[in-house]
DNA sequence: ATTAATCTTGACCGTTCGGTCAGGTTTATT
DNA sequence: AATAAACCTGACCGAACGGTCAAGATTAAT
């Protein structure tokens, strides 16, 4: 059953303000009639293609959570731990420069205890993580890296990648009070990359 | 001129109620009623001593800002960068480990664009980090580490770092349902430990 | 013992919140 | 052209918010 566009289009722009109110002001700090007025929509318009705040917020996480999971393509394509890595640090801190916000969406859900995704993260994220931990695995027995626990590896490169995002604001600070500009964002990438791979005694 | 001790103690009082309520339900989520509830005390009691919900939070932020900058001692108190770097991020990871919410607390407001501490980020924050990485490039300049950038390094440990505390939830529910035990958290701290070191060439 | 200062608190206030709804308008179907 | 379905929206609602205040209770100072 085919949507019409008038809703395909009203609910596109709904989510893309969600997407910007939700990040900048937290889950409580939204309020519909910002969401409303950023999506340029009367108030009860929202409530008419998205009944209540929390279902609205259900989606706008959803979108978050797939493009989380499809930043694992590079993980997957490549066959050395190397490249993999690299691959993977790389896609989720273009992810971070690219769409900061969700990061930061996603970032304070956790930071509440994740109320609304904790079955996502106990069924779905769980499942994810044990495949690329399995990965990891066979290359610490055959030897291409060094033994380690490679779940917090993974903990760290998410730590890292996506502080890019959700601490942009302290970043700024330090950094008199300008945004990284492209140049130095790919150093940043560069850096991390370089460090984490050296870490695992994947380079050297 | 001393304070009275019924001031000290309701103070101290309402201070951790509010720690535990802020970072249970952020800046906006938390209310008043919640934090006077968990302090046990009337809600107008609480406008005698904080007069505004902003002021309680400001006092909030003040605490956590100052345990910040006391974590560094470690990092200055040794010559070589192996142990000047393994007792800050020791000493970070510890800090998360023991006092969560205020991490949490602090994550938020960052998270938010850090309206109320963005002056003190630009000033204190900023000449804490300027002078840390200058303690940086002399070790580079003589060889003890390699050529990096300190300021993307920093971004790292702090990342890694907080991420035990902010993104415990998450770490919990890929973890089957159970907060790290003390010594899943040793390992971790170890393995950060290890990690940074070996990926800016100070071991091996 | 008296006075002054500090502390306590239930009741209340204006504002804003998420959400509802009736009634009108536009679009799709036949 | 007529009917049905989908869409739109100003006005409204009860609840909860941060904050106020007057009047009483307790503590400190003399």
């Amino acid at each position: 059953m085919r949507k019409n566009q008038i809703r395909i289009n009203n609910e596109r722009r709904i989510l893309a303000a969600a997407v910007k109110i939700f990040a900048g002001y937290g889950y409580q700090g939204a309020t519909m009639r910002k969401i409303a007025e950023e999506a340029g929509l009367p108030k009860a318009n929202l409530h008419y293609y998205f009944q209540t705040k929390e279902q609205l917020y259900r989606q706008v996480l959803d979108g978050i959570f797939k493009d989380w999971l499809a930043a694992a393509n590079t993980f997957d394509e490549c066959e050395e731990p190397v490249e993999a890595l690299r691959g993977y640090i790389e896609t989720k801190m273009d992810l971070s420069r690219k769409r900061p916000l969700e990061s930061r969406i996603w970032a304070e859900e956790i930071l509440r205890g994740a109320p609304l995704i904790q079955d996502q993260l106990e069924q779905t994220l769980a499942a994810w993580l044990d495949t690329r931990v399995k990965r990891i695995t066979d290359w610490i027995n055959k030897g291409t890296i060094q033994t380690m626990n490679p779940r917090i590896l993974m903990y760290m490169i998410w730590a890292v990648t996506q502080h890019f995002a959700d601490f942009e604001s302290q970043i700024r600070a330090l950094n008199q009070q300008q945004n990284l500009s492209d140049e130095q964002f790919a150093e940043a990438k560069t850096q991390v990359v370089q460090t984490f791979l050296k870490g695992i005694g994947a380079l050297d």
